[in-house]
DNA sequence: TGTACATCAGTGAACGCGCGTTCACTGATGTAC
DNA sequence: TGTACATCAGTGAACGCGCGTTCACTGATGTAC
């Protein structure tokens, strides 16, 4: 499924022969991991905009037009590693959020975003390629990217979700905003196409909650504060953290147990 | 100040000379203008990292060494580019500030949010470039781009600030988070710097609104909801920012008027 | 188990392209006397 | 007001570089009989 396309073969992820894998098959499942590895490296030292295929083909001690075996195109190695690293930093957010009790929505909701931000530090130009600039010229094909793309807030929905369906979530009447028809009917909609029961205040937060996670770490990741202004960064996050799951309308669990 | 620097030439903004301009002189002002329009046009249409100074010269129409007479280098293009976005942001949020009365904190929060929000859509390139991906291989100089680089933040801390200062701005207990000691000193240091009265918490929470407001638009430019998820986004931010009002402490002024 | 053919990985040369930067130069503009 | 010289804008050629992509090819691996 990952060399380039042609009209004889299948596309999904069940196209694996059901026969033994021979050693050439298995040596190009090697070279593709390797082209991916080496182009995240790339990646990580030149940036997106910079990523060569010719590069990588140096790296990986092949002719430049050897790669082409492998890869459609430049656009197709941005591709694959776009869903490489989403996939990454799902599979990091679900381990995070799994290692929490299920009835501990705080603490899942902790959990998430402390997990984006390590993986956003360890790996900024993956995070840069993700959730920074758009690369001018590059659209990536939403029928390969949306599913690993929205790991995240599918992970924090669900959170949010039980949590309510728990009833650990509630906003003070005093802070609740209006919300006007559009956005009413747009939160509508997302509540049916994810099966929710919150409601479209809760919801419209969660949102919210969203955005201003990756701004927090987007921040940090691209460098906006100065380099000298917070010197425990992550005491800042935590900060946050603790604030927006206010925000989100979860009661925090280990300071009060009523509910 | 804007040609390649040399030793006898003084560096800072006061260098112009007091006699009247020449012609020449006013003709170089009129092409570094035009230089860094053309540079903007680039940026919008190919990004930061494919800024080419052969580009702009043929944009320009003339020669690309030409360009050397007026700009240093590809990164001293970049800084000139970086420092007329962070004013022309930094402009219209000061003016959209100035448009509310001083004692409408809330009004005041919320036209800065719209102001940023529409600066963003309106060149989502250059806020790309201030608030987006880094550029590789790129280091912008501090003591040209922190000034400019800060009116926004400045801003925001001068309505918080003057809110305090006149009652209206406070946290519920409830909501309060813990704040440790290194972050508690890093608070410390801002709050001396800017001259500040607000608490530790409020200050903590203006950084978190700083940058959710900041990830709620960097969302929106850089496309990280489907296309078609939301109807209105104006709506949406709308939301975000009443929330994020209320998350800073600020009181809404239209909905309830004591003290 | 052996042979004939098909598939595939990788080579090396080539295409046309754009880039940043330097350099010696020409001719116009500005300045000092 | 006029002349001599200095400064500056812009030219055109050149440097060495890296890029994506195509193509005909060689030799190794896999498959069908």
């Amino acid at each position: 499924m990952l060399e380039p396309v042609t009209d004889t073969e299948k596309t999904d992820a069940t196209a694996a022969p059901a026969r033994a894998l021979t050693p050439r098959h298995r040596a190009r499942t090697q070279t593709v991991a390797d082209i991916i590895r080496l182009g995240r490296r790339h990646l990580a030292l030149h940036g997106a905009a910079a990523l060569s295929l010719r590069a990588v083909a140096r790296d990986l001690g092949v002719v430049s037009s050897a790669v082409y075996r492998y890869v459609e195109s430049r656009d197709e190695l941005l591709t694959l590693l776009l869903i490489d690293a989403f996939n990454e930093l799902g599979d990091e957010v679900d381990a995070a959020i799994g290692a929490v009790p299920v009835d501990d929505h705080a603490g899942r909701f902790t959990a998430l975003g402390r997990a984006v931000r390590t993986w956003a530090l360890r790996e900024p130009a993956s995070y840069a390629l993700l959730f920074g600039s758009p690369v001018p010229g590059y659209n990536a094909p939403a029928e390969r990217t949306t599913v690993p793309g929205t790991r995240v807030i599918v992970a924090l929905i669900g959170i949010l979700e039980s949590a309510f369906r728990a009833g650990r979530l509630a906003v003070a009447d005093a802070v609740r905003a209006e919300i006007p028809t559009a956005l009413q009917a747009d939160l509508d909609t997302i509540r049916a196409q994810f099966g929710l029961t919150v409601p479209e205040e809760l919801a419209a937060r969660g949102v919210l909650v969203w955005s201003a996670l990756f701004g927090a770490v987007s921040f940090e990741a691209f460098n906006q504060y100065g380099p000298d202004t917070f010197s425990v960064p992550a005491e800042l996050f935590d900060h946050h953290l603790a604030v927006l799951a206010g925000v989100a309308g979860l009661q925090l669990r280990a300071s009060r147990d009523d509910g």
